[in-house]
DNA sequence: GCGTTTCGAGTAAACGATTTCCCAGAGTAG
DNA sequence: CTACTCTGGGAAATCGTTTACTCGAAACGC
């Protein structure tokens, strides 16, 4: 049976269709817990990711998924929200069901996967970065968020804020790194009251925007590390009557399909989020399977980003 | 040691203990998959929607994934792209996983779930019907699609395009339904010329948008079956160096979080899709384990839509 | 024609949990 | 002191597959 299913070893031919007959006829499914439960593995990767309405995840998911669906695998997608307790959840799961791969976007650095790596399932990082060796693919976020910085004061704006993720998100810090470097590049002080961590969710960009307009020397343009944030930014600013492009400049990360029909249309760092996410199914079918002297050392890939200018970042 | 570990009938606290602490040292991890097969049953769902990039669907996700994680299941999400086989394929996992429970929004009505309900899993339609009778979480497309067409004729629209999904989707269906009704209603005569389905893609909501306006009566208002599409509208008319809201109107299904934000801020039909996915999930849960003889009826939940207005349906 | 090899297919063990069954030993009543 | 009841827990069956092992028959060579 096994064998006929699996086209296996010489079965004779006639016996097989004998069989493969049968099991039509009696509406015959195999149970895949128990091959799995055999097999010791299953055919399914874990994708586990903060935040799913987020386009730059939803991107990633699909690159994860075709090449996954390409080499027979199921995803699993599992939505953290964010918190290192569903996110712990989630990697035991993971654990549990046995998957022969994760592919993990994680809160903090910190995260701790080790129980997965002692298992020998393979897990890939993917938009940020784990202090265990792992396979992890990257983006140049500080450099891009130095470009877009850069770029808001050559187009003549004068006090660029920042307004980054959550303290505890590597991408959060770089985006943030970045930004100082581009203030020293132009000969500006960095000044920490220019500077807010809001989580990458809206509403807390748009209270942040509201305490940063409402200091002492308010800024007169935003850098912005997701577009997600750039939706609560652009919500307060309309709130206090101020024209983006106009009044206020704003550039912000991702490339999320509406930034281009927004008034004004923002200036954008895309990342390559489709990419990253078939990347890291890649880097992740070499490893499953392998035994584990015989796997390759980590390997990191760091994608760039592109800076794509439209009305948003420029002076009238 | 399964009995401890469940907390099952009598078990002596002293031994329960050291059976727990012999297990944490040894770094005990239960086989969810034996588990599983033994007990014929996996705590988890399947998710099955048709666009993870869609705003709409992702919104449903964090519904189903809130009601999932209060009641102990996991939620496997899955991607069909709008694409049968895919959809096929998935519903043939849950199945072999033994999953206890799968929420489906269909891509047709006629989507094959027999091996299912055969198998005694429980499946709950969301957004789309099913012809099976199952539980079923829809939104009565037809009244708001009807309320937008009729707002934009109100606002002073004359001829008014529909740009819906594929002629499969049963939503796609009904909103083109309300379209027409509200022609009716506002004694125009519905022309199928300017009706286009468009499989709810921004690209190929752009093409449509194209033929149309390159047409020989070319509408001046569009409503447009959901947000995806709508950016594919907004795109084409920008090509075409055409205001929203003031040399044509505009009013789609969705209520994006960039939706307000546009250049002119969209008008736009609001579904409840948190609320679908929570509704769904609760469905759900009143079915999962319980023997088939106690089963409900099928129930029906049709949610309403709500109609914003903002700048892109009015006239100057 | 007999011994050896080959090949297909049937049988049974194993995966790791749950759960039923059963027994030993304690406890209680007569 | 004996007999009966009760209870905790050990042993074994079970879920549905895969796979190693075994065995019978056919084929081949000498």
């Amino acid at each position: 049976m096994s064998r006929t299913l699996n086209n296996q070893e010489t079965v004779d031919a006639d016996l097989a269709d004998r069989v493969r007959a049968a099991a039509a006829e009696l509406g015959y499914r195999r149970n895949g817990l128990a091959r799995s439960l055999r097999l010791q593995r299953a055919d399914v990767w874990a994708l586990i990711i903060s935040d799913i309405a987020n386009p730059f995840f939803t991107a990633i998911a699909r690159g994860v998924e075709d090449v996954a669906q390409r080499e027979g695998f199921s995803v699993v997608l599992c939505n953290t929200d964010e918190d290192p307790a569903k996110e712990a959840q989630y990697l035991e799961v993971a654990e549990q069901e046995q998957v022969s791969g994760v592919i993990l976007s994680p809160n903090e650095i910190g995260s701790d996967i080790s129980q997965l790596t002692r298992l020998g399932v393979p897990v890939v990082a993917v938009d940020r970065p784990l202090r265990e060796r792992v396979d992890s693919v990257l983006v140049r976020s500080a450099a891009g968020a130095q470009e877009a910085t850069e770029h808001l004061i050559d187009a003549g704006w004068r006090r660029p804020a920042c307004i980054t993720g959550p303290e505890t998100a590597q991408t959060a810090i770089q985006r943030l790194t970045g930004y100082r470097r581009a203030l020293v590049a132009r000969k500006k002080r960095p000044a920490a009251s220019l500077v807010r961590h809001a989580d990458y969710r809206a509403d807390r960009a748009a209270t942040a925007t509201a305490e940063l307009m409402d200091g002492r020397n308010p800024p007169d343009s935003f850098f912005v590390a997701n577009s997600e944030m750039a939706l609560g930014v652009l919500q307060e600013l309309r709130r206090r009557g101020l024209r983006v492009g106009e009044d206020v400049g704003l550039v912000a990360f991702d490339n999320a399909p509406w930034t281009a029909f927004t008034d004004r249309p923002l200036s954008v760092v895309a990342q390559p989020a489709y990419e990253m996410g078939v990347l890291a199914g890649e880097l992740l079918i070499e490893r499953v399977g392998v035994p584990l002297d015989q796997q390759p050392a980590p390997r990191v890939r760091r994608l760039p980003t592109e800076l794509i200018v439209r009305g948003s970042s420029l002076r009238p």
